[in-house]
DNA sequence: TATTGGTTTAACTATTTGGTTAAACCAAGT
DNA sequence: ACTTGGTTTAACCAAATAGTTAAACCAATA
């Protein structure tokens, strides 16, 4: 009948939505703002996406796959754990600071709303327990010292996450609002943060 | 002229606030929520603090300083590092234990009001440069390994805050929402943590 | 006891905001 | 050209919500 030009708009309007969501969390966001940053009229927000609650839906379950897949495949490989972690390390680094403001958006969500995110993480095929294993199996083969598999699974994401969610008190405090300090500072995070786990677990 | 009951209520009005607003932040907080929370009328909040601009205001400045003092207080003291980070880490874990919201709720204030935050934070007294100092020192007499004072300090930081910020998940899918298995492991991070930071930089 | 002045309440207002609707629009098919 | 059916718009509605106001309340005190 007509061209799918109601994929871009409706693409358009996800894409909206993220900016101001990820930004703003679902109550702080205004169903105006979100219509004017996609450049259309407020009624095709309920057009395409019913409600408020349901576009919320489509735009967190979108955010949240894009950070997953890659790190399951990861963690699934079979690789030593050094070269695990400094994988995992870099890649969950570089995909969140390709979308810096994800961290906070989910927090902000895991409180407002803590099952369904667990729902959706448990759904995701994330399963701590294939890392948990390596860990336990590289300690009896005397590979690393003994370390609490949970907490260094725990330890490693915390540092990955946190220089991001702390983004503004880091570029204010640290850098003196000097965005360019703040990013080469990410980028050093990477070999950094697993030089500092692998120093810590490394057989002496 | 009265007595000074009005304090009373004020205090009333701003522990019902900070409940709230810690929970929900600014835009999920409801007036009458608080209200209802104090026991009173909704009038009063406006009669005790204007607006709920200025009330969310008093409850964030209340609870941020909540955090700090003493913190900046075992950052001064003179003792080793290694000491040094085991009463922080110590000390931070209990203090947010106490109020388990204020991460994810001064992560949502950084995100909605940045320069506000970094302002506070830099008027608190907070200065980073004493525990780079410390670090710097202690590497040059040769008491630490090599390491990067700044990344040292934001990986401390990001062990001690994220189990707080991630306990949903880590209640949901690691522990199977059993809070008593959660609670013990924040108990164990105190010296978990401390261990692997030590284990990290102690010399060889 | 009557006055005073801060405190509290209930009812009200103005505004914001999510959501609806009916009509206009436009591209494709006949 | 005109019909058709999805798309878009402007105007509107109802509910929620921050904020106001005027009157009632109450304890101290003169």
């Amino acid at each position: 009948m007509t061209t799918n030009k109601d994929t871009n708009t409706e693409q358009a309007i996800l894409e909206a939505a993220k900016i101001v969501f990820v930004k703003k969390g679902m109550e702080g966001a205004r169903m105006q703002e979100i219509a004017d940053e996609a450049g259309i009229n407020k009624a095709m927000l309920h057009y395409y996406y019913r409600s408020k609650d349901k576009l919320f839906e489509a735009v967190f379950t979108e955010t949240f796959s894009k950070l997953v897949p890659n790190l399951i495949e990861i963690v699934k490989t079979d690789i030593s754990l050094f070269d695990k972690i400094r994988i995992f390390v870099g890649n969950y680094i570089d995909i969140i600071n390709e979308n810096p403001l994800i961290p906070a958006f989910i927090i902000h969500e895991l409180n407002r709303n803590p099952d369904r995110v667990v729902e959706l993480i448990k759904s995701s095929g994330i399963n701590p327990i294939f890392f948990i294993n390596q860990v336990e199996k590289e300690i009896i083969e005397d590979i690393i010292e003994p370390v609490n598999p949970l907490h260094l699974m725990v330890n490693m994401l915390a540092m990955c996450v946190f220089p991001f969610v702390a983004r503004p008190i880091l570029e204010g405090v640290i850098f003196n609002e000097d965005r360019e300090q703040y990013e080469i500072f990410i980028q050093e995070r990477k070999k950094e943060v697993c030089d500092f786990i692998i120093n810590s677990i490394k057989k002496k």
